[in-house]
RNA sequence: CGGGAAGUAGCACAAUUUGGUAGUGCACUAGAUUUGGGAUCUAGGGGUCGCAGGUUCAAAUCCUGUCUUCCCGACCA
């Protein structure tokens, strides 16, 4: 998939992205306005996320846990820059069967409040410390438009909140989930990532620190595809937690937040699905091969099946009454990262043909040679996923020192732009204004080279500006 | 919530300008022939034209209102 106009991205290219998701059959629409329904593919390489990332949470000591779904409107009052971010955004719900609640509850936005009320009960002393959760849930944030993935009013995700005796322990695990985010996008989902720390205008409303995992999407949009906060003690203090120390004294603990959603669905498809459909990552893919039998092959195919089970490498055989060439059509659309045409006329010369999903390059191969081929391509196809993005991405970042460039690479140039910023919210809303971008993150191993591009006052960091989904 | 576009069969669309029996392709059902890049033939099933009013002998078509969807902006992960 090319971008070749940036005028041009506006239709063209949202309409090839919901082909592609529909074409997959990935999600379908509901009739409940602004929901989605996830079809079983979608919710399969879902599951495949939730599965290495759950895996990876419960290894740095994180337990799963269900809070309640409702948020009594008090609950959500007691942290006032929480409440005036996620406000304007909720669900409220007055009516319990025919009963009027005496006071409305909100169906969570995110689970902070909750989490905190509970923690108050629960943490006693500095032994009681560090606490780490995580869920998986949905919550519900009254979106004004939607996409697929991208922006729904249901969101399905996992949001870990934990608590902590000290400030550096508080932030060495905010550090450590922002970590586990981007090895788990890099390495599983081959997305090269951008991370680093929101500015003070786009933090998570009560949060002291708020770092961002931004990927670039085909069209030079950023996607926010996870976050790890630091609150430091603003919830814990606006809800009364406190713990006994060693020295018996009270202290106040430091608390984290991090969560990411299936808007990584959505970010996969915008960096490596093209014209034919969606194109998985092997690490990723719930089934990594879809085997097509042409003719009579079943003693091969049995062969086939049982070296791959015996390898545990998932797969799928097409067996449907269609033609040959609309199941290799199909198998595009769906993405299945190798495919193995398993037809009689090869057979005869004791061959297969493998078909790379990622390239559409055709490989022929002995009978024998199938499987270790396959581990091969997988590993293969994997890395060559991820270099590609790379390369693309690092193509569309732009360094500019003159805000009459600033401009002219923003309208013209599809991508994200390096500049060094003075920090203030004036020259962040200025840019915005000329031309919708907004700060990404700011760059932390860069040091600054000239005055803030917008102002000409001393500049204090590098930042990444673009725009966004 | 501001600006644009669109709603006709499961899907994609035509018919609307000029009011007059609701159509095509894909999909679906049955049978036959096929099978290495989206098969072919035959025979079928499926629509109160988004909804509500109005004009008219007559409305998918004209008018008014309304709802929904999509795109851009704002907001957000």
């Amino acid at each position: 998939m090319e971008v070749k106009d940036i005028t041009n991205r506006d239709q063209d290219f949202a309409k090839w992205y919901t082909d592609v998701c529909k074409k997959a059959d990935l999600v379908d629409y509901s009739s409940v306005k602004g929901s989605m329904i996830i079809r079983p593919l979608g919710y399969a390489i879902w599951e495949e996320m939730v599965h290495v990332l759950d895996q990876k949470f419960k290894e740095t000591g994180h337990e799963n846990v269900q809070m309640p779904m409702f948020i009594p409107e008090s609950l959500l009052n007691v942290e006032k820059e929480h409440v005036e971010g996620f406000a304007p955004e909720v669900a409220w719900v007055t009516y319990g069967g025919k009963e009027k609640l005496e006071e409305r509850m909100c169906v969570r936005p995110t689970s902070e409040v909750l989490f905190c009320e509970h923690y108050k009960k629960i943490i006693h002393s500095y032994r009681d410390l560090p606490l780490l959760y995580n869920q998986w849930c949905t919550i519900v944030r009254w979106e004004k438009t939607t996409r697929p993935f991208l922006r729904s009013r249901e969101i399905l995700w996992q949001e870990g909140h934990t608590m902590h005796a000290t400030k550096e322990e508080a932030q060495a695990e905010t550090l450590q989930m922002l970590n586990i985010y981007k090895n788990f996008q890099e390495e599983y989902l081959a997305m090269p990532v951008i991370t680093g720390k929101k500015s003070e205008k786009e933090k998570f409303a009560g949060a002291e620190e708020t770092y961002t995992i931004e990927a670039m999407m085909y069209d030079g949009y950023a996607l926010q595809n996870g976050t790890s906060h630091y609150f430091g003690q603003h919830f814990a203090k606006a809800f009364g937690i406190e713990f006994v120390n060693k020295d018996n004294k009270l202290e106040t603990p430091y608390q984290t937040s991090w969560g990411c959603t299936t808007r990584m669905i959505g970010g996969l498809i915008m960096t490596h699905s093209d014209n034919n459909g969606l194109v998985l990552p092997p690490k990723i893919a719930p089934w990594k091969v879809i085997i097509i039998p042409i003719g009579e092959v079943d003693e091969p195919l049995k062969y086939l099946e049982q070296q791959l089970k015996e390898n545990h490498i998932t797969y799928k055989v097409d067996n449907s009454n269609k033609t040959p060439g609309f199941k290799f059509a199909e198998a595009e659309v769906k993405g299945y990262p190798i495919r193995i045409e398993l037809g009689a006329r090869d057979l005869k010369e004791n061959k297969v043909t493998l078909v790379r999903r990622d390239t559409l390059e055709k490989i022929t191969v002995a009978v024998a040679k199938v499987l270790p081929k396959v581990k091969e391509l997988l590993e293969v196809i994997q890395q060559d996923m991820f270099n590609r993005a790379k390369e693309r991405r690092d193509q569309m970042i732009y360094e500019v020192k003159d805000y009459e460039e600033l401009k002219k690479t923003a309208a013209t140039k599809p991508g994200f732009i390096k500049i060094n910023w003075c920090g203030s919210e004036e020259c962040e809303n200025k840019i915005k204004d000329d031309t919708t971008m907004k700060t990404r993150c700011l760059i932390e191993n860069e040091a600054v080279d000239g005055a803030c591009v917008v102002c000409g006052r001393p500049a204090f960091t590098k930042v990444y500006i673009g725009k966004q989904y």
